[in-house]
DNA sequence: CTGAAAGCGCTTACAG
DNA sequence: CTGAAAGCGCTTACAG
């Protein structure tokens, strides 16, 4: 067919409005075209700059993005990804909350990217929260804080272990006492619930695990008459929509969510490709200093 | 084939993983099982619920949802839905920006169903604000106040539109005084933006397009020294994530997102089916009393 | 280079 | 009721 015929055909084609019709290209090549992202709570608002990195670039590559919610449940992340599965040509699992031994039967059917979990023999995407952390236990050693709590999330939350390990060496490492308070629901109510045990913990500084929960201990806290950040300082973790909002304005420790939302995807093509992994961006949590702390009380 | 075999076969193939190809059965069938969800802006956490309840209600009927996001743009949005049409039974439009012909043309390939949005001929989920607007009024009248600001959202939002209009008539029915001040960004810094606007108004209580705008109205408030709810009466819309946690706690229309979200997935099955609509429920958003009211200062 | 044929994995209408 | 065949709309390997 030379040139001018095709074109003149493409030209009817899209008048008509002639499609591809997707099914039957993926019946017949085996792929779909479409990647399945599984969060556990999409009412988390951290969750949305990490969807909408996934989005973007799924779109850009001509992907697109399929979405499932576990509400926490393990039986409902299975259920839902193994649903999922045959019309996928990978996964993105987001803090997933099922066991290793789920995730690589998955694996062993489609690719497979993890977000914000390790798990070994998987590409895995947790941000890089030393520095930022280090950061932050600095800020309050600066401002004469001795003695630290680190709020902590719910016990099955990998990260929450983790950014509790990683704050423990940074606070030892300056001659800090820090101790653990939890575990807590990672909720308003969570952090509102803690302030009793902060209080008594004798800590001068509290971290928590995300700043929902810092969040509420600032209110429970200013509902005992205690005031961040003269009587107490409060970091939170995420840098969630209305961090910047709140009275005091709240310091927090942001991850990189969106950047990991698209680096999951663009793993994600790659390995459906079979292509090499793509070069990785560093994915460096940041420190956000903000209102919610100051010097200790003398 | 009797029973017997016929278990014998599903056991062996349970155990083999046998899984129906949905790309084989789809390309039959002329069905994906699959729906499209378009939202403007997934950071917006009054999606999150709607989403949620989208996904939901779709996993129990067995289809999947595919998610778009528009970042707020028209040609993105008809890029995006164009491109998820041959993939799809039918999309959800939320908020959409498109115009009127944009969306018929959609509907002709494809089911569609609107969220928020009014358009004649197609089916369209919109909350029932009147008596919750109503009782919203209710209060700030028996608080004593007479002179009420509306700060309306974009100009391209048909919500902020429709808010200001109910609103408009439910403050003149009581003989209030009701100005709008807008458009304005629908965001913090649009509230905080408006606080000038708003204290040369002379209004003593203030109804935002949404709550985060009702947040940075707020903030911007404080930084002036103007106190809410001492100096101002705030209402928002919407119930945001952390509307109830920040000081003061958001007084607040709440709209029935997540009902909404499973009302438009159910439609939009009915009509895949060719089934008539199913029952349809109320959808009224709901008045919620908070802290950022108050009476009218002497 | 061009064009006809086979086949992806299902569903469905039809013959036996 | 049972079973074989046709066909959904593409892609791809192959014959011409």
């Amino acid at each position: 067919m030379n040139a001018q015929t095709e074109k003149r055909i493409r030209d009817i084609a899209a008048e008509l409005g002639y499609r591809i019709n997707p099914m039957a290209r993926a019946l017949q090549t085996g792929r779909t075209r479409m990647i399945a992202i599984m969060v556990s709570d999409i009412t988390n608002p951290v969750y949305a700059d990490l969807i909408r990195g996934a989005e973007s670039i799924s779109t850009v590559e001509g992907y697109t993005l399929v979405f499932a919610e576990s509400h926490d449940s393990r039986e409902q992340e299975v259920r839902s990804v193994e649903r999922l599965v045959p019309a996928v040509d990978g996964v993105i699992l987001v803090a997933p909350r099922v066991d290793d031994a789920a995730i690589r039967a998955i694996a062993e059917q489609k690719p497979v990217v993890v977000v914000n979990r390790a798990i070994d023999g998987l590409p895995v995407f947790i941000s890089h929260d030393e520095p930022a952390i280090a950061l932050a236990v600095e800020h309050l050693h600066g401002l004469g804080h001795r003695s630290l709590a680190y709020l902590s999330g719910p016990s099955a939350s990998w990260a929450s272990a983790h950014r509790g390990e990683v704050l423990d060496r940074a606070a030892k490492q300056r001659g800090m006492d820090i101790v653990e308070l939890g575990p807590n629901s990672a909720t308003a109510d969570g952090g509102r619930d803690a302030v009793e045990t902060v209080r008594t913990s004798g800590a001068t500084a509290v971290i928590a695990y995300n700043d929902i929960m810092a969040m509420g201990l600032i209110a429970a806290a200013r509902d005992r008459g205690v005031v961040v950040p003269y009587d107490l300082s409060v970091i939170g973790f995420d840098d969630v929509f209305g961090a910047d909002i709140v009275n005091p304005a709240l310091t927090t420790v942001r991850g990189p969510l969106s950047a990991m939302g698209r680096a999951a995807v663009e793993r994600l093509i790659a390995d459906v490709d079979g292509a090499g992994p793509p070069d990785e961006a560093p994915l460096a949590s940041e420190f956000v200093l903000r209102a919610s702390t100051g010097p200790v009380r003398a």
